[in-house]
DNA sequence: TGCCATTGGTTTCAGATGAAACTAAATCGG
DNA sequence: CCGATTTAGTTTCATCTGAAACCAATGGCA
């Protein structure tokens, strides 16, 4: 039953693409899973607020509490205060993360053409298609 | 580019899904996803071995010795020992543990059955084809 | 204005996790 | 047979993680 068992799959197939892409991120660049996250999402919109990124990458945010300190800490994101609300501080990358994002991206892109290789492209939009509403059914579970 | 990248969608919903099950059954029956697998594991196969239980789970050993023992503790599960190799344990099911897989299996399928509303029957065989694929592309990433 | 509830974000604490070291048993090669 | 290697499973240690408590600033609203 398990194996056909659809969280299960999930599960299995999400752990093996996350480690497979981890494993290289950290060898590589010193970087988490959440920290690629909050730069992937910094190099698309620059300037949002801590609450803003763990909306965007919904990770929970002491995550990105302790991932923005530590890539704050290695200077590859900057953050300068909202002026209109001293709570906040906007994020954003500096031109060391800037240069990261330049390099990593790519890298996350090829790994899912790999992956995407077994199917073809009218079987990539069904799939796309079939992950939207799983994802919208998924919220209220 | 987060929001349509692979691995990052892959990730959000098997999360979602998972932590939906994984905070019912630790509340109703106090058991984690890791000792839930290996109920359902060894409700279908028993006297399996820890290690043939972490291989058809995907767990690692370590995470499997140490939800074997708790499984054990509650007397969910009973180790025999095999007679011809005294480092292996021959795991199956008690009566305790037969009757919680018979309580918790039909509330998995339950919220897979919820899941896979969204989709009509020809989408379903759709994802369920999309994933072997994906699936087996993953194994060497 | 001045209090109270709310919000953004951090810290703390306790439990989960994985890699590597370890133990004990079995197997292999000579 | 007997030492070297492999295998099953556990323990240890250092890190990660999430829930809850916490702190500071803001936004009602009386």
């Amino acid at each position: 039953m398990l194996e056909a068992f659809l969280p299960y799959r999930l599960s299995i197939l999400s752990n093996r693409v996350s480690r497979a892409i981890a494993k290289r991120y950290a060898k590589t660049f010193d970087l988490t899973i959440p920290e690629w996250r909050i730069i992937a999402v910094l190099g698309r919109r620059s300037g949002l607020t801590a609450k803003e990124v763990a909306e965007a990458t919904e990770m929970d945010k002491v995550a990105v509490s302790r991932a923005v300190a530590k890539l704050a800490a290695a200077k590859r994101i900057a953050a300068r205060a909202d002026a209109s609300d001293a709570r906040k501080q906007l994020l954003s990358l500096t031109s060391q993360g800037e240069s990261l994002h330049a390099r990593i991206a790519p890298m996350a892109l090829a790994a899912e053409r790999r992956l995407l290789a077994a199917l073809d492209a009218r079987e990539r939009a069904q799939l796309h298609s079939l992950l939207d509403r799983l994802l919208r059914a998924a919220e209220t579970l």
